[in-house]
Parts: C-alpha cells; sequence; structure tokens
DNA sequence: CACTGTGAATTGGTTCACAGCC
DNA sequence: GGCTGTGAACCAATTCACAGTG
C-alpha cells in the first residue's frame, strides 16, 4: 500500500486490468494469478503486482486475485463505476461513426450533446441528439455537467474549441485532431491518431529494425 | 550521432517532430531551434536535441535546424517517403468511415484491400474496392506486397485473423479492436481505442488527482 | 508449496550543463 | 551570443528476489 502520486503509464495499464479481468470473469475464473494476468496481456507478473500494490493489496499470497472483488476495485479506481455524460464536438464522418458507435454508452461514456461549426448542419439531429452551434458550448456544457469531450473536428478549428470546452468545465478531451492541444494543468488529453500510429510503425518496416 | 538501437518512444517523438516541422513549413520558416520545435509540441529542448541526435547531427551551433532539410530526414527516417499498400479487415461502421478517410492516401498509405467475413459484404463495393473474403488474406495480402493492415472487427476475430495477416507478410497492425494481441516478435502492433482513452482519464477526474 | 507484496538492484529515459561551433 | 550535440547526473520505471502468508 504506497499512497504516492501513481504514475500515468500505471493508470493506462489498469485500463489493461480491467479488460482482462472482465475476460476472467466470462470465463468463469474465481481467481486469477499476477502470472496468468501478465501472460493474457504481455506484462511481467511483477509488473502487475507493483502496479495494484499502488492502490492496496487486493491478493491474497498463496492463492491469487479474487477475479470478482479485484473487478470491482479497479472499476472504482478507474471511475468506471458511474455514468460520465459526454459532449462531441464535429459532425463529419468521424464524428457520425462516433455518434452510433455503441461501446461508449455499452461502457457508460453517453454522449449526451454534439456541437458542429457548419451552420448547415446546426439544428439538424444525428443519431437522436440535435446538433448545436460551437458557441453554445459555453451555456450547455456547464449545465449538463459535462467534464469529457471528443474532439472530431479539423485540426485548424482544434485548438479553440479545445479551449471553449475547458473553460466550460471540461478536464478530459480525447482528441481526434491530429495536433497538439495546449491546455492548462489538470486537464486531460489523449491523442487518437492513425496517421500517427502508422508513421512510427514504418520506421521499423524500413529496414530500423535492429534483430 | 549514435548508433544504438533507438527506443520506441523516440520513434513516436519522431512522427510529432513530423508534423511540426511541416507546420513550419507551411507558415514559412527557414530554420528552427529546438527551443521552438519544443514549445510547440510541450517538449524540452534538450529533449528534442537527444532524439534528433540518435540518427545524426542535423543542426548548426549557433543557427539552429534547417526546416526543409531536417524534414527531409524525419520523412526518409521514419519511411515516409515511400506509397504504403494496406490492407482492412472489417467493413462495419467503423471500418466504412476509415475506407472513407482521405487522410490515409494524404499521407501515402493507400487501402488496396477490404476483407470481410460476412457473406452479405463479400462482393459487393465499399469505396471503391471489391470486398473479399477474410479467406483470401493469404493470397491476396502477399501477392499485393501489404505490409500494413488494419483491423476495425470484433474482437473475438481479432487474434485469429491477426495470425493470418501476419502468415500472409503483414509485419504492422493498427488494432481498433479492443484486444491484446499476441503477435511473434518482427510484427508492430498499434491499439487504437478510444474506451480505453477515457477510461484512463476518468481515473483523474474522480478525485485522485494529487494536484 | 504457491502466490502476493515490496525493498533493493537494475535498466531505461530525461534533463542538466557545458564544450564547441557559427 | 545563440544554439547544437553529448557525456554526466538525475529521475522514473521495470525487474529481481525473497520474506511473509494462506
Amino acid at each position: 500500500m504506497n499512497q504516492r502520486t501513481v504514475p500515468d503509464v500505471v493508470v493506462r495499464r489498469l485500463t489493461q486490468y480491467y479488460y482482462a479481468l472482465r475476460s476472467c470473469q466470462e470465463r468463469g475464473l474465481e481467481i486469477v494469478s499476477s502470472q496468468l494476468l501478465g501472460e493474457m496481456l504481455n506484462v511481467t507478473a511483477a509488473q502487475i503486482r507493483k502496479d495494484l500494490s499502488f492502490f492496496g493489496g487486493f491478493g491474497k499470497q498463496g492463492i491469487g486475485y479474487n477475479v470478482e472483488t479485484l473487478l470491482e476495485h479497479v472499476q472504482r479506481i478507474l471511475g468506471l463505476k458511474q455514468e460520465w455524460p459526454v459532449a462531441l464536438v464535429g459532425l463529419g464522418n468521424l464524428g457520425r461513426a462516433l455518434l452510433h458507435y455503441q461501446g461508449f454508452a455499452q461502457e457508460g461514456f453517453k454522449i449526451v450533446a454534439a456541437f458542429d461549426a457548419d451552420p448547415r448542419k446546426v439544428g439538424t439531429s444525428a443519431g437522436g441528439l440535435t446538433i448545436h452551434d460551437d458557441k453554445e458550448i459555453s451555456q450547455t456544457v456547464p449545465a449538463m455537467g459535462i467534464r469529457i469531450a471528443i474532439l472530431a473536428l479539423p485540426p485548424d478549428k482544434a485548438q479553440e474549441v479545445a479551449e471553449s470546452l475547458v473553460k466550460a468545465g471540461v478536464r478530459a478531451l480525447l482528441n481526434y485532431a491530429p495536433v497538439t492541444l495546449k491546455v492548462p494543468e489538470g486537464v486531460w488529453v489523449r491523442q487518437m491518431d492513425p496517421l500517427v500510429a502508422l508513421q512510427s510503425m514504418t520506421y521499423y518496416l524500413v529496414g530500423n529494425e535492429a534483430l
């Protein structure tokens, strides 16, 4: 039990543990060892034990971890036991695909407000939501208690919109625009950029692999 | 000039430098300092200099880096000076959105083959491509010299398809399925999972922030 | 005896600080 | 004087190894 501030890598891995544990649960496992969890995720057993020890001693020596209770703990730690209202900004191809993606709602992320800057889109409806003008962010976001937003808009608009979202109370941004957003302390950004991901792999394909 | 094997973090950052340099170019900058580049990307100047020094000395002391030539170098290092044929597997909502996303082609990633397991989809066409059955992967992928694939399919199918892709010569996988793929040495995977990204931010929203 | 939890050891990555050059 | 390139110093993360427990 170590109550120091937890490194972000650990938090990210925790989400992986969450999925692995659910898969254990589906398979009807009652107990899981750090060993097995590690094999499922390509991570060492020691890593998993150390990661979990940041939050407390959830296991039993000689036995392992109870799947059910560890899952509960992980959910609680990650804040997954509540519903999160989410704003979506940008309703192009990508935005619409995201709006129709069922996975968000299944995991408790409910898109409750949609914004776009294009006057032709404003007022129309998509996925059961009326599309609002970007300008209404400052009004709607605090009113709905939204603290998470998804950005699916052109790169040149992203910074500006991010700022108005943050001003309106958003603290977590899932950014699909290929831009490095400048955000104040205490605001979190995760970059979702398929091109960057591809481009960081071609490096290895082009003969740089050392092995 | 350090010819040790380059850490993956450095490669990932290199893609960021690539975008920053292009933005410099668009703004007409001829010269850029590690300082300025760092400010654009929220990275320290020393980090940038060290990263670049893995690949060679591209700068001039007292001056900085020539935008044009550094960009050239970065493109060459990352393997971005060629076209990459790409396979797309899975043509649900997400797969179709990816197929219509122009960004891939603009950056030299050309989706040249589309696969799906659903017999109702096989034979139909989407985005100018005929959809083939998954079973044809072993035939088509090597024939077209494909080494990169995008997985946009249900989690339970992902591992199996990944294996047939790897067998067919694919070495880089952009995986949208929420599964940890098991791949042999020398195969690269980048996970694109919006839920994981959201879930690793709620941790901080739920009161764990130390600051 | 199998497995966790954790200090200690190690490895890896980042930042410092300065010599060298323009 | 301004800026790069890089060893050295520092800090962070991972792995080791083992004492402790069911």
